[in-house]
RNA sequence: GGGGAGAUACCAAAGUGGCCAACUGGGGCAGACUGUAACUCUGCUGGCGUACGCCUUCGUAGGUUCGAAUCCUGCUCUCCCCA
């Protein structure tokens, strides 16, 4: 994997970069869907190429491992060709689970024990296993197998946390290195940065992860219901530290507002599931704010759903007859919403590249904060 | 023509003397959702009031009772069965 950094703002840490995988290239800052059990869901590969214009999607080694399960996929030759999508792919870890299933698993050092949420039958986890899962899914990038601490998170916790995150990191890596992949195109492997809202564990660990010199480093633990403010605090801190020659994600995040000031701080890559999800349940994004579709005031609305260029979709239905997909929970509604709300965050992202590389990004970005935040 | 059952809030449907402004579901309205156990979850849904509360409701008109959606009588309407 190689990262090119095309052009730095000056006025604030945004970078505009190419980052180069065997299965293509990825224009930075970039936002990636979220296709948790191989899919995102409601959306076909061609509408994430040709709507869409996703350049990279994530996936998910939790759900992947307990079903179809590696043998499946290595089967078909890798996640790729199983799910007929040819560009990168990043899988997650399965730390997040370890966080949002926290009713079902137990944490120890060697790693953690969980429950199927879909059998409930007893699995482990290990830094090691994680690496050995995604050499079968044959992710381009792969996480690093991370506690994601909860919030509120008092210190004691967080720190014993970051340790335990820090010490199978290191186990991590070095699976990853006596491994090779499977399908022969390469494979990288990021680890993740923790430390709860603690500005001194957020820097201790920001310099234990970038000591491993890794091919790219992630932020965890944030959006995770702290307060807005502490989010990008933390952020800051992280990537001052976080070496600047290398890709830098912010885990999970977020809302349009979050991305762009995340990458005013000097952040490359995202994902979260806020535009499927939100979207199914009708929130839409658009340059002008946010839409709850489901609100009445849009019932005899026919104008369309977003005729500003951002999504190819907005302009094809209106807003009466979204509202009225949704309200009765036809898929279609759910389909429209989801493809609309990933071009508006692709739209945003690619809008922000440009506005770094012409050198007007703060000026553009204290534009459209306001309007991002705005509810319509 | 004869016999039977029933009328409850936007709809459906509980309740059959006081714990009833009335269970529950649907619908409606609003909110939540950030590395997806999520086409999910939460709240409100007679009127007025932030609220303690007050006022008007269970087809309709009367009656019994300290007290009625619940018991009695008349009326109106609906449905079912037999001719």
């Amino acid at each position: 994997m190689k990262f090119l950094i095309n052009h730095t703002d000056p006025g604030s840490g945004a970078r505009a970069a190419k980052i180069v995988t065997d299965h293509g290239e990825i224009q930075t800052p970039i936002f990636m869907p979220v296709g948790t059990a191989g899919t995102v869901k409601g959306i076909s590969q061609n509408d994430l190429r040709e709507l869409i214009q996703a350049q990279i999607i994530l996936s998910n080694t939790y759900h992947l491992y307990l079903r179809p399960g590696t043998k499946i996929i290595e089967g078909a030759g890798g996640l790729n060709n199983f799910i007929g999508w040819e560009k990168p792919i990043l899988t997650d870890s399965g730390g997040y689970q370890v966080f949002s299933l926290s009713n079902n698993r137990k944490i120890s050092e060697e790693g953690y024990i969980f429950q199927s949420h879909i059998d409930g039958s007893k699995h482990t986890f290990t830094p090691e296993n994680v690496v050995e899962i995604q050499r079968s899914i044959g992710s381009d990038i792969m996480m690093a197998l991370d506690e994601c601490t909860p919030y509120p998170c008092d210190y004691e916790y967080a720190k014993n946390s970051l340790n335990l995150t820090h010490s199978w990191l290191e186990r991590g890596i070095n699976q990853f290195k006596s491994s090779s992949a499977k399908y022969g195109h390469n494979q990288t492997f990021f680890p993740i940065v923790q430390g709860s809202v603690y500005k001194d564990l957020r820097k201790k660990s920001a310099e234990v992860v970038s000591s491993f010199g890794c091919e790219g480093n992630a932020i965890g633990g944030l959006s995770v219901g702290e307060p807005e403010e502490m989010m990008y605090e933390m952020t800051s801190i992280v990537t001052d530290i976080l070496p600047a020659n290398k890709p830098r994600y912010l885990m999970g995040v977020g809302t349009p507002a979050n991305l762009v000031e995340s990458i005013a701080l000097g952040v490359d890559m995202f994902d979260c599931v806020m535009p499927t999800r939100n979207g199914r349940n009708g929130m839409l994004f658009t340059e002008d704010g946010i839409i709850n579709i489901r609100n009445q005031k849009w019932s005899n609305d026919y104008s369309a759903i977003d005729n500003s260029g951002a999504s190819k979709i907005g302009p094809q239905y209106s807003k009466a007859y979204l509202r009225h997909l949704i309200i009765s929970k036809e898929m279609l509604g759910a389909q429209i919403a989801s493809i609309h709300n990933l071009s508006f965050y692709l739209w945003l992202v690619k809008k922000a590249r440009l506005k770094i590389l012409d050198g007007t990004f703060s000026e553009w970005k204290n534009g459209i904060l306001p309007n991002l935040r705005n509810r319509l």
